[in-house]
DNA sequence: ATTTGATGTAACAGAAATGGTTACGACAAT
DNA sequence: ATTGTCGTAACCATTTCTGTTACATCAAAT
């Protein structure tokens, strides 16, 4: 399968955001901004924020003069976190069907991919967990 | 998104040749057989058995007494390999859409994510790389 | 109190991916 | 010539994904 874009969607706001919010004396910004620089829907990413805030990482206002702000320091927001806020789901998946439990190996081999899969997924998200928000920011307006 | 289950039919497939093909005096088996054993449709484990032939994993014999072989060692196979036949898409994409172009993140961003995501990605075939099917199938037979 | 502008969320639509199924020609050993 | 399986196209139902419209909710500002 390829894979969804809500990582991406997701990375990408709250960059835009790491370099907005602080401009803004009250360093908020809106769904409708940063929607024209990831050029995509503001539901879409309102709904990206909602999984967002979820996580803790950013906070939403209501009323006039309305929107979100970042929680955190972009120095302490990792891809990692990112990424367990926007998918829940595990990396690869097991059989879609029940496999056919006549069969030794229809009988055994699903939790031994399961902790062999969960195993990489771990591993792909120490990865991720290298990188900041404040460095993908810092490596984005590079010259 | 939840991810495709190729990948676990494929190692199904596998680590269930590695078990039964050494028992055929001509090592061969048909997708009928393992069909039986994932549950799934004979044409799916064809398809998947095509992936795994263009890889080198597998041959195929046709005309009568056709059926699938392992061309290799279930030691010299692993996770790694399987994933690299089954899964051509990068694991995380990037935008749906080109983001804005008047933006320094939207133009910017892409690259830096790319990289960050390929690192990942690398990361986690290197986990796979550490598993074979000699080893999926010990596993899934122990007691 | 009213106005204002943004959030929060439901509902829906089109496109793509996925897994399954039927059908049938191609093929080679018997 | 018969046989059994591959190889592959075609199609279907289901799900997921992204985008969109619509509208109630909310709180600050006037």
């Amino acid at each position: 399968m390829g894979a969804s874009s809500r990582m991406t969607v997701a990375t990408h706001t709250l960059t835009w955001m790491a370099l907005v919010c602080p401009k803004r004396t009250d360093g908020i910004v809106t769904s409708d901004q940063i929607a024209d620089s990831v050029n995509t829907n503001p539901v879409v990413i309102r709904r990206t924020l909602g999984s967002l805030r979820d996580a803790g990482l950013v906070e939403s206002r209501r009323g006039q003069g309305a929107g979100w702000l970042l929680t955190r320091a972009p120095e302490s927001i990792t891809l990692r976190d990112v990424y367990l806020a926007v998918e829940h789901e595990p990396l690869l998946a097991l059989h879609p069907a029940t496999p056919n439990q006549k069969c030794p190996i229809g009988i055994g081999i699903p939790p031994v991919l399961r902790e062999a899969y969960d195993r990489a997924e771990e591993s792909m998200k120490r990865e991720l967990a290298a990188v900041t928000i404040a460095d993908v920011l810092r490596e984005t307006v590079a010259p």
